[in-house]
DNA sequence: GTCTATATTAAGATAGAC
DNA sequence: GTCTATCTTAATATAGAC
């Protein structure tokens, strides 16, 4: 039986990336031996030098590759205009990103310190703008008197925070489906934002 | 000058520990080597041996003698009856607590993918009953009527990773006195669970 | 593109002298 | 209690054959 052209089997540059996406996100960076990687890949450790120059590249190219897709995926899905929808769609967006690649995830918020200074930079910068698409919500929110908020700053860190421990916690199988989370975190993030009597 | 007792020189576990502890928080359990550890406490590796079994019992003494401690801490601490006051009482003492001691809650969150599986499961067990003692506080307060909350178990989660995120981006001499992020957090976290009309 | 073999360095841990 | 010396294993990375 002939090759299904680019089906049957993934090409050995794929599999590395998703095993040390794996490997990095179960055990930490620094845990995982090439020799590790290239074993759960199928190959010998020589054969992963074709396919990255070092250790440190394979981690920043997870990093750098998973914030600049997280950051397109958010600027294509934006569109309404109204504080209180941009919101929800942020939420939505948020976690339905972050629960499909909790690996990444993971690696993008725990492996910050086995970043050379310079890959750093780049990955905080780029957090920082993904930071920012929340903050500019809340602030033309604020400016248009939908919502009430001290500090925007520490609210969009407060949201974050509280949207990110999620991946942690969540599973498929749980007590709670994806949207009684969803619905759960919109009304709390709703509430912290909203002018209030109370 | 005769050596004054307990003062100048800090014996040599206490320096294994408070060494470990920083140099685990700031470059990883797996990326800090005996060799490394102990030419930080300023004596030869295997001197670090007479004050631990191996490394894996290092990093379990640092977590355990943590998540003990903050609960003992908070058995201390708390006393009102009065929901709004209690809650306040936790914010106040989780902000407190963890940013006076950083490094053992940066290792608590990050390196439980480093413990032996039995570690892991105390480990677990303790954190699980600090999540409690906010989660009782949650729900005497619904009881009460005091606080309306659709689930108390994900507010818990919500609440309590809001508050640790601070840990990653607080410092001293911030924007903001450490006043003031206590003060905007107890402002979002009561629109979270007080009763609104909207 | 993958393998084997190897260079080099460093890791965790222990034994025994002082 | 600390040091030096050492055992053993494993790490990252490269060279060169197939």
């Amino acid at each position: 039986m002939p090759r299904t052209i680019g089906s049957y089997s993934q090409n050995t540059r794929t599999l590395v990336r998703q095993s040390a996406e794996r490997l990095f996100a179960r055990h930490g960076y620094a845990a995982v031996s090439m020799r590790q990687l290239a074993s759960d890949v199928g190959v010998q450790v020589g054969t992963i030098y074709n396919y990255t120059k070092d250790k440190q590249a394979l981690l920043f190219a997870i990093m750098s590759e998973h914030m600049t897709e997280l950051l397109q995926a958010w600027s294509r899905e934006w569109q309404s205009t109204d504080p209180i929808d941009q919101l929800s769609q942020f939420l939505n967006f948020h976690l339905d990103y972050h629960l499909a690649r909790r690996d990444a995830v993971f690696i993008a918020y725990m492996e910050l310190r086995n970043l050379d200074a310079a890959n750093f930079e780049e990955i905080e910068t780029l957090r920082r703008q993904y930071e920012d698409a929340l903050e500019q919500i809340l602030i033309a929110g604020k400016s248009a008197k939908a919502f009430d908020i001290a500090d925007t700053r520490i609210t969009t860190l407060a949201i974050i925070g509280m949207l990110t421990e999620v991946v942690t916690w969540y599973r498929p199988d749980g007590r709670l489906k994806l949207d009684e989370v969803k619905s759960h975190y919109r009304e709390m993030v709703l509430r912290m934002v909203m002018p209030q009597t109370r």
